[in-house]
DNA sequence: CGCAGGTATCTCGACATCAAGATATCTCGC
DNA sequence: GCGAGATATCTTGATGTCGAGATACCTGCG
């Protein structure tokens, strides 16, 4: 089966037959994958009421596990946003009642962010709902497909997550 | 090697044993691929004075094919945009009399945007720049598997890019 | 002990994007 | 040809994000 980027390459190919795009073939694939994903994951959320940025809170919050709370820098390196965008995430999801603002006893500059019980129970449902269209998705591919997609993609991924940076 | 998302899936399978997760590790790891990807890009861009976006609608004009044309409509569904957006990115970039707009003679109520020289240069330019790096990040992997990884995106591709919407 | 520099969070203004609606034009059955 | 519905593009208002700076607090050297 054809997708778009077998006809940007070939484009490609034809336009600047110098040059060599095969890079194309992997990284144009994952920045295009991950576009819709983006748009499947919103729709998908919206089946619970969220939005896919506090998702990705919340769920950061309960991966944390009891007492489901993190400091404001800590959300911020987990979602890779900067402080004022995570300043307003907070704000809006304090006012949801999903999250709730905690002075940090040990040290008064701090604040620690911890999960409602309610904020809870809605990252739960949603992360199930998740899992169900990306399971949909995948079965394109076998078992070992996966393993073997998830493993390579890896490689790729490591030197950033590694690399400080 | 491990990455974030052996962490990620780790942190669910303790908080959540319940839930299979296995989904995460194909998804999730392009989804960050993704992002990283989009760092790389934007750094890359600079050093030819290109915003991410300025490159994403240039290139699409450049592989068109001389002369150089498309419409807005071909343009956002080659960049996935909305329409909104893409008059606003044309018309910053017609500022910067990369591209200009012309009366589409076949129907009225379209509109032609085609790339000046200037813009089809600084296209090249930044096209060469990002298959260099790109070509360093893939080093990772062997001739082989890069064929194999593009293989399995595209399978997840190829839906989307298929079936409208 | 006091001060310089580092750290944690928040504030604020600029900006790109989106969604929905407006406008103008085209197409096709009748 | 006429009119209903489709299509192409642009406009508008709301929103989320970023980046730089402000504020408060901590730490450790001298």
């Amino acid at each position: 089966m054809e997708d778009e980027v077998d006809r940007l390459v070939a484009a490609w190919r034809r336009e600047r037959p110098d040059l060599d795009v095969e890079p194309l073939e992997v990284l144009s694939r994952v920045s295009r994958l991950a576009r819709h994903l983006d748009r499947a994951r919103r729709t998908a959320f919206a089946e619970h009421g969220l939005e896919p940025w506090e998702f990705d809170v919340l769920t950061a919050l309960r991966r944390a596990g009891s007492p489901y709370q993190l400091s404001p820098g800590q959300l911020l390196t987990q979602t890779l946003v900067t402080s004022g965008t995570m300043t307003n995430r907070i704000d809006r999801l304090t006012g949801k009642g999903l999250v709730k603002r905690l002075p940090d006893p040990d040290d008064r500059r701090g604040v620690l962010v911890r999960l409602t019980d309610d904020g809870r129970d809605r990252a739960d449902q949603a992360l199930a709902g998740l899992l169900a269209h990306e399971r949909e998705l995948l079965a394109q591919l076998t078992s070992g497909q996966q393993t073997e997609l998830a493993a390579l993609l890896r490689v790729l991924v490591a030197p950033f997550d590694n690399i400080p940076g």
